[in-house]
RNA sequence: GGGCGAUUAGCUCAGCUGGUUAGAGCGCUACAUUCACAUUGUAGAGGUCAUAGGUUCAAGUCCUAUAUCGCCCACCA
């Protein structure tokens, strides 16, 4: 059976096996236990056009650790999967897809393309959603939600509705981020700002009393020229005083434009007079509107020019300034060109560079709900980990703006708006004017006007913004509002389970795992949304991890073509290796530089794993214990009061549950690298390279077989949250063989169910460590000198003398001293408690002890005494150190007295250490 | 313009609340293959902790500047 253990753990033949097994039995299900404690984490929904990128890989392994390892800490863990309907960006994907067979949306109009996007989503939408299980995703897929779903747009009918009823949605014609290109007005959120290498334009505007003279205008936008009405000087500056009130003539449109004063203009800028286009410029918008200016939009919704701009009618809006440049440029109108570099908003989804536009859209407005939001962080009932984002969060929640909600494209949930035709046309002869210009809002679609009784009765064609679903995320997924236990049946049909209660019992979640780049997007308004209408926080915890990118620094992303494929990785290295080498360079909320490479970590550990669990399974006794009195499995507690344990398992016990305290520790605080690397530390470093190959030659005693037993079975559980599959596979093996006739045993089921190790406190041994630690340095400091005077590996007939003054280091080290020999090689081992210089040997020095080694041969004395010599020097500039720093009277005043005590006991092991290092010198003649 | 982060070994990065000799992975050097594992083992080399001040008995760690790189926010037309 065991020579059926490959020599090289394959990680193809175990993930999709026991991903299936996990699925089959149901273990990802959660549902409320009144036994048990929630534990519960919502995803951040990929888009359903989304793949698998190394954000999602590094954001879901996170998730999964918190989940799996909460799971086993016997909470009832539930992690709520779905996706987001990601309106704008699917949209795009289809209509690309539609493209091809050269159509365009309104070629199919609204009903049928919408179909369209609805077919593309069932055969498309599910891919993300295979990935994440590919990543060993523990997710309760029976829930997984769609911000689509029916249930689910009620949610986003009735928050609208209730919204708007307490007066916080509401319409208006404001200046926009508008995306010609995808042709919607977009969040300021989703217009973020990049910096771009533009011109400032300087143009000369004629008086209209003297044609002659001008004022000079700085433009970066001169196109939006055309729909300027008129320009603004400030009214402290001294240059302009006697011009403001006059009246200029508009070169190329000859429109005469008045020259207003206000303060907003800054008199440093360009030559201190701006033009003002109050349909094209935010800043102009509130000019226009304070000093009672026309508004001329001189643009169409696809970023061309529209017929109120003349003759340049129709162009696009880049292809007229460079008309309308050269035309003044010909009138003698163009000053002069400068280099400027401005920053301007870019449309999230395509990159389009976004045209500030005016128009009438739908609003939330914002203040009135960030103010709990704002109070239930700084109150610290809800954490940001690291703590450095609490503050991003503050700042921009403490300046938030209102936040457009209405999108102009066809996919997404449409605005539960609807329009009373026969008022609105009263409203604008301005005969009734109680009918709110025949806006309803309404859960369903009404039958007749409320004001007037009209069947003339039509939706608003707009969408929400995607986030106007996704902020609801938290408890929408729990079919909010739902609450009579009436609601539809979950998906997957879980019996005994009423959406009510699981709201109840799984709302607030615990812990919200995401990228910085949400934080506004989703974070924020998740808060915002929570406190609203569950009057409760979302989550408690929010860990925000940090950004992939390649090795130079660059984000991750397919046009740079610097994408690592995290499916890629899955196939050539392995899930576990994957998550394991992601976590293990991802310090709390730093950024991860990655290469290919790293990933090789992972895989060596999984391998190292495998192999020292194919050590053991090879060399443990099945069932009972070789003497038939102690089952294998026995408790260790009622283990230990029967029996005296070595020095080594003392040791290795404690390392463990030292190991275990510290990874739980880290796991508390959301330090997952640190918690990654301690384990991999004493696997690799202590268990294998150090335990195992000390108990090797006496392997099959009761004792060893025990503490080996027991220390992998336990690491298993440990590392399973990290590594899934590995863990799983391995513990399977081990618990069939290791299961005792007595059937005391844990009976073999899915390690992903099994509690985690509990720390036993009482095994932790300080002072075994410490002697072991002692132990091992003595062999590490043969086998270097068997390098340094050249003994050749295979030489065994050896002879070594420790001299050590320490009684419990002789004691601990006669008790060791078979395996010092093992490991070192030796034919002769002794233990002397002094030492006693003599001829033909070499000594080398450590802290109490001296280790003298015996050889006929030929050696190499210079080059010993050199090192010697090198050491020396070493020791007496540290006890230089030492002996200043104790000399100092500051020191022995302010310092806590452990501490002096500390450095006292050092230099007085340096001194001594310097002292025998000299008398092995002289020994040397 | 405001804010945040980074700067530690050849490379990529850890180092939590100041306190023994600053760590890891990769890479490098030497040696090792009847050994669970060469995706391995043993041993080793390699660091003025960006710079300058300061606080402290004590600074990689705290404070203040400076430099370089990166990110976020902002209505300089």
């Amino acid at each position: 059976m065991i020579d059926e253990i490959p020599k090289q753990y394959n990680p193809k033949e175990t993930e999709d096996k026991w991903y299936k097994a996990w699925e089959d039995n149901n273990l990802f299900s959660a549902k409320p236990n009144p036994q048990k404690k929630p534990f519960t984490i919502v995803i951040p929904p990929p888009n359903v056009t989304g793949i698998l990128h190394m954000g999602h890989a590094l954001n879901n392994t996170i998730q999964d650790i918190l989940i799996r390892y909460q799971r086993m800490k016997g909470k009832e863990a539930l992690w709520m999967p779905g996706t987001d309907h990601a309106g704008i960006a699917t949209q795009n994907v289809v209509e690309k897809a539609i493209a091809k067979e050269g159509l365009k949306r309104q070629d199919l109009g609204r009903q049928n393309f919408i179909e369209r996007v609805w077919v593309w989503k069932e055969q498309y939408g599910s891919t993300i959603i295979r990935q994440l299980k590919k990543l060993g995703a523990s997710c309760d897929w029976q829930r997984e939600r769609f911000t689509m779903d029916e249930e689910y747009s009620k949610a986003v009918v009735e928050v609208f509705v209730r919204l708007y009823e307490k007066n916080l949605i509401y319409r208006g014609s404001y200046i926009i981020n508008w995306c010609p290109r995808c042709q919607t007005a977009l969040s300021d959120e989703e217009a973020p700002h990049k910096e771009l290498q533009g011109n400032l334009y300087y143009l000369k505007y004629p008086l209209k009393d003297n044609p002659d003279e001008y004022v000079i205008v700085a433009t970066t936008r001169p196109e939006t020229m055309l729909g300027d009405t008129a320009v603004a000087v400030n009214p402290k500056d001294k240059r302009y005083k006697e011009l403001i009130g006059k009246t200029l003539i508009l070169p190329l449109v000859n429109r005469e434009i008045k020259i207003i004063a206000d303060t907003l203009v800054d008199l440093k800028f360009g030559t201190g007079a701006v033009k003002v286009t109050p349909a094209h410029d935010p800043n102009d918008y509130a000019m226009g509107k304070k000093h009672k200016l026309e508004f001329i939009n001189v643009m169409r919704a696809n970023g061309t020019l529209n017929q109120n701009a003349g003759e340049y009618s129709g162009m696009d809006r880049f292809e007229a300034r460079e008309v309308i440049l050269e035309d003044l440029k010909e009138k003698g109108l163009l000053e002069k060109i400068e280099p400027h570099n401005l920053s301007a908003g870019h449309c999230y989804r395509c990159h389009t560079i976004i045209e500030p536009y005016l128009s009438k859209q739908w609003f939330v407005k914002m203040k009135p709900l960030a103010k709990p939001a704002l109070e239930a962080v700084k109150k610290g009932k809800i954490k940001f980990y690291p703590t450095r984002w609490a503050k991003v969060y503050l700042n921009w929640m403490e300046n938030i703006q209102d936040w457009c909600i209405s999108r102009q494209i066809w996919w997404g949930h449409r605005l539960p708006v609807y329009y009373c035709r026969e008022c609105s046309e009263q409203n604008t002869k301005n005969l009734t004017p109680n009918t709110k210009d025949g806006v309803i809002v309404a859960r369903t679609k009404p039958d007749k006007c409320p004001y007037c009784g009209s069947i003339d009765i039509y939706q608003d064609e707009d969408v929400l913004d995607t986030w106007f679903s996704s902020w609801l995320w938290p408890f929408a997924t729990f079919y909010w509002p739902e609450t009579n236990g009436q609601s539809p049946p979950l998906r997957g049909q879980v019996s005994g389970t009423v959406p009510s209660e699981d709201l109840k019992y799984f709302y607030p979640t615990s812990t919200l795992v995401t990228a910085p780049e949400i934080i506004f997007f989703w974070v924020a308004r998740m808060i915002m949304a929570g406190l609203e209408f569950m009057k409760e926080i979302p989550f408690k915890d929010v860990y925000i991890h940090g950004t992939v990118r390649d090795v130079e620094g660059k984000k991750m992303s397919k046009s740079l073509g610097n994408i690592i494929d995290p499916l890629e990785i899955i196939n050539e290295y392995g899930t576990d290796a994957l998550r394991f080498s992601l976590i293990s360079i991802t310090a709390q909320g730093q950024d991860v530089f990655l290469s290919k490479e790293r990933f090789e970590q992972g895989r060596n550990f999984a391998n190292k794993i495998w192999n020292a669990s194919r050590f053991i399974l090879m060399n443990l006794e099945q069932g009972q214990s070789p003497s038939g009195t102690v089952p294998v499995l026995t408790d260790l507690c009622v283990f230990f009061k029967k029996e005296g344990l070595s020095l080594v398992n003392r040791w290795i016990l404690s390392r463990f549950y030292s190991t275990l305290r510290e990874v739980e520790k880290n796991l508390e605080n959301y330090q997952f690298n640190e918690a990654a690397n301690t384990l991999y530390g004493f696997f690799w470093h202590e268990f294998c390279d150090w335990y195992l190959e000390i108990i090797k030659p006496d392997i099959k005693s009761v004792h060893n077989q025990v503490v080996m037993y027991k220390i992998l079975e336990k690491f298993l559980r440990v590392l399973h949250p990290f590594m899934p599959f590995i863990s799983e596979e391995i513990w399977q093996r081990l618990i069939e063989q290791g299961q005792s006739p007595s059937g005391t045993v844990p009976v073999k089921t899915s390690i992903m169910i099994q509690l985690w190790p509990h720390i036993q406190e009482n095994i932790i041994d300080h002072k075994a460590e410490k002697t072991m630690q002692e132990a091992l340095e003595i062999i590490t400091s043969i086998r270097n000198m068997r390098l340094e005077l050249d003994i050749p590996p295979q030489a065994q007939n050896i002879e070594v003398k420790i001299s050590t003054s320490s009684k419990s280091k002789k004691a601990a080290l006669e008790a060791l001293s078979g395996q010092i020999k093992n490991l070192s090689r030796l034919n002769k081992l002794e233990i002397l408690d002094e030492y006693r210089r003599g001829l033909g040997e070499f000594t080398s020095v450590l802290k109490d002890a001296h280790i003298t080694i015996f050889l006929s041969g030929v050696i190499d004395i210079e080059k010993h005494k050199e090192k010697i010599n090198q050491k020396i020097q070493r020791t007496e500039s540290e006890i230089n150190l030492k002996e200043k720093m104790l000399s100092d009277k500051n020191f022995l005043q302010r310092a806590p007295s452990e501490i002096v005590e500390i450095e006292r006991e050092k230099l007085k092991n340096l001194k001594d250490e310097a002292q025998k290092l000299k008398g092995v010198k002289d020994g040397l003649r």
